[in-house]
DNA sequence: CATAGATTTTGAAACGATTCATTCACGGGT
DNA sequence: ACCCGTGAATGAATCGTTTCAAAATCTATG
């Protein structure tokens, strides 16, 4: 069936040995053979076979990232990210979504640890991870991505969100704002819950300014739209006129429902609003959002990083945690 | 470093072989001994070695699928689809995002060939197929998602976009408008210049009808508020009272443009609206917008349907052409 | 021209799972 | 007591690569 090395060396006239250095080390074959072995590969078409290679070399060429949704634009940009550093590297990511069900990723999990990746970038599901720890014990390092490490010991990059929440509030204030809410939630989820302490705390550090939590069922458009109808007659009192949303869809949301209210709210004159993650929708909403961002790809390059530290030298586990960034726009300031 | 069969073997007091029955053919073994060794695989921590397992097998349990951008929920959706069948079947899917670059999506194609995939799934990002020959020359099954197979004699799924283009128009009409506008471009892109030319076609049947193409440069938000601007004078002078948009970017962009405009258009009163691809963003826009949309998940499973089918007796290669499905909204009719 | 040293090339062993022809064990029938 | 059939277990051969000690070849030097 498949053309091998052993096809190749005959027809090339040399030993198997010559073509595998002719593949990996050429600079140690007379360049008069490398030529000759280089035709023979063309001729025949011959593809190396990446099981036989890793098998022998007991570890593949390949890094896994397993993301929590894949069409979610974070981390499209974050395997982006992940992607090129490990090109660099000369290793290949294979993706795939765990769709944020436990099972799913369980699936995938296996699939890698039979398929021996170099490493495994993950968003883990739920709030178990002893299935990762597993994965590191039988030598495969494991780094987390947007989301800390806390107790146990794998590396892990993520962002800080209670900077975040604080860098969103903070710009409501210093652009006069004083009453402000924040839409969001579950507050189980734990990067909604941050970026609300840090909006708090930002507040109250001034003592002139207020802020109130607004519950979110989910973080959609429609629940956006459902709390921006209740933001309306607290705007029109006066009672609100900040607005930090936990991300840009709540963000999204709420702006349609205040502007088109049967008794529109103008923004950023009555209101300010802050979202968060800076999505492509943000940028062009019909009145341009001020977002928080997040340094997607850099997260991706990072955590690669931290997986080749993990994989040459069994060095200590780290622990990188980026500052989100402001980007201003119309409907904070004009 | 890593537990193997022998190990276990030993551990259980049992042959490599009854080890390597007991994971493939349970039933040929003993229950008592097919227990003794589940148990010394547990204890062992043992995890099958895919490597070998291929490289003995010589195909691998895994599906390739190359897909042009990784963050649009169409290929999101195709994804889900093309893993819930493989799941049936024991493989699974490596993903991987070519992002339009032929670069990338070779670089993903090299690893995929070496990796020995049981099978590609690719919606190929330029016009040279002959990369795809290649790979199916060696004898790994190829099938082209969303473009059909033309000449080349690959399987492949798609959607009649022809169809698609004549559904939106048509709909239009039957709603009682008479002047339609088609926004989209460029039209070297094929899916587009379909769309159009079954508009066209649906119209030029109605002899009280007519359409006119609406260029664009590109299928974006703010491309479609830019056409969107031009076309309010028309419309209020009644010479446009129906817009096919050539995806739900231009339309949302479009919808904008005519809702904010200095003089607003009522929609569906003035005008109706019809989209291309029935994203989410479509579903919640500040009139929910009718568009027509395909069977994203089915062109997922069928795709790994026919690489099945090529794969176990070489059948012919097959292409299998959805028909679109119209979801109306109150863009078009309230 | 012999030889040490450098440069190339060789080919067998190893990686870990699957396969399959062969051997083993155990009853039942005569 | 013997033979046969059936179900269970064995283990050597195999897949295609990389590695590395050893062999072969070449180069320069005395």
């Amino acid at each position: 069936m498949g053309v091998s090395v052993k096809e190749v060396a005959a027809h090339a006239g040399v030993s198997v040995g010559t073509v595998s250095n002719v593949l990996n080390r050429p600079e140690h074959v007379k360049p008069e053979t490398v030529e000759r072995v280089r035709d023979a590969i063309r001729l025949l078409g011959y593809v190396p076979n990446g099981a036989a290679r890793q098998l022998r070399e007991g570890r593949s060429r390949s890094l896994a990232l397993v993301v929590l949704d894949s069409g979610n634009p974070f981390f499209t940009d974050v395997a982006r990210g992940a992607e090129d550093r490990a090109a660099d590297e000369g290793l290949s990511v294979f993706m795939a979504n765990s769709d944020d069900s436990v099972e799913r990723e369980e699936r995938h999990l296996d699939v890698f640890e039979q398929q021996r990746v170099g490493g495994v970038l993950i968003s883990p599901a739920g709030d178990d991870l002893s299935r990762l720890a597993q994965i590191r014990a039988h030598g495969i390092p494991v780094v987390l991505v947007d989301r800390e490490a806390g107790e146990s010991a794998f590396s892990s990059v993520s962002v800080d969100d209670v900077a975040g929440g604080a860098l969103a509030a903070r710009h409501l204030l210093d652009t006069g704002r004083r009453h402000l809410a924040f839409v969001g939630g579950p507050l189980r989820i734990r990067q909604v819950a941050d970026r609300f302490q840090g909006a708090s705390s930002a507040v109250s550090a001034d003592p002139t300014a207020t802020i109130r939590l607004f519950g979110a069922d989910e973080m959609s458009l429609d629940e956006g739209r459902r709390v921006g109808e209740a933001l309306v007659p607290l705007i029109k009192e006066g009672r609100v006129d900040g607005i930090v949303a936990a991300n840009d869809l709540l963000a999204i949301g709420i702006q349609r429902a205040l502007l088109f209210a049967a008794d529109p709210v103008r923004m950023p004159e009555d209101v300010g609003l802050v979202g968060y993650d800076d999505i492509a929708f943000a940028a062009s909403a019909v009145v341009p959002i001020t977002s928080v961002r997040q340094p997607r790809e850099l997260i991706g390059s990072t955590a690669v990083e931290l997986v080749l530290e993990q994989a040459d030298g069994a060095a200590e586990p780290r622990r990188v945690v980026y500052k989100p960034e402001l980007v201003v726009r119309e409907s904070t300031v004009r």
